[in-house]
DNA sequence: ACCCAGGTGGCCC
DNA sequence: GGGCCACATGGG
């Protein structure tokens, strides 16, 4: 078999046991389908950087409580004022200093998501990348979930599917983002739903 | 009292 | 250019 087909092979496996990725896909990220909650996975790709999903649950209660409920609200705080909102999701101090540095630039050079959504995929990557906070993790997942742009992500779980598997001796990030795209069909939805379904079956072990 | 969780940047050599 | 380390909270 070929990487084309065992990757093939493993995404069916994958929807066979967790059910159609559609369904899977609103399990996973429960509230992510208007432009507001787009601009929620955008600040939960910050905010889950190395930190449980729990903790960051807790820290978008704080968010809407404090009626905090969009990248142009966040853009507006202090970073003191900013941290103590996020306390619960770790590492807060930082983690308010990446968001700022993300939403103002997203305000200030788009307006919004509606905009930034019609920009070239590489262009928004480097542009992403040179954010402090950035890495190619949380780039590529506000690409994907915030964005729709077809680009694969790379995290812990898709590297212990990899090493399971024993798809490849490399576990480098743009080595194994390039196995998938370069053996699966360059759609959005396919790694969407081929991601959500990495992490569920992550989580189930 | 440990250990872990969907990373990133900065330093060291 | 690879190998450490700090960043910090809440839950098991």
């Amino acid at each position: 078999m070929n990487y084309e087909e065992i990757i093939g092979k493993l995404y069916k496996e994958l929807k066979r046991k967790y059910g159609s990725p559609k369904g899977q896909w609103k399990l996973w990220c429960k509230t992510h389908k208007i432009e507001k909650e787009r601009e929620e996975v955008i600040i939960g790709a910050i905010l889950t950087q190395r930190t449980n999903w729990k903790n960051v649950e807790l820290t978008i209660n704080n968010l809407k409580s404090a009626k905090i409920n969009s990248l142009k609200d966040i853009s507006r705080l202090g970073p003191k004022k900013l941290a103590s909102l996020i306390k619960p999701s770790g590492f807060y101090k930082t983690k308010a200093q990446y968001l700022l540095n993300l939403t103002r630039f997203v305000i200030k050079n788009y307006g919004g998501l509606r905009k930034m959504k019609k920009a070239e995929l590489k262009e928004l990557r480097q542009d992403l990348l040179k954010l402090k906070g950035i890495g190619p993790e949380t780039a590529d997942s506000i690409l994907l979930y915030g964005l729709d742009k077809p680009i694969f992500v790379v995290d812990e779980y898709t590297k212990r599917l990899v090493k399971i598997h024993n798809l490849a001796k490399k576990i480098d990030y743009h080595f194994l983002q390039k196995l998938f795209e370069e053996n699966l069909r360059r759609d959005y939805k396919l790694y969407q739903n081929f991601h959500a379904l990495i992490v569920i079956d992550g989580k189930n072990k």
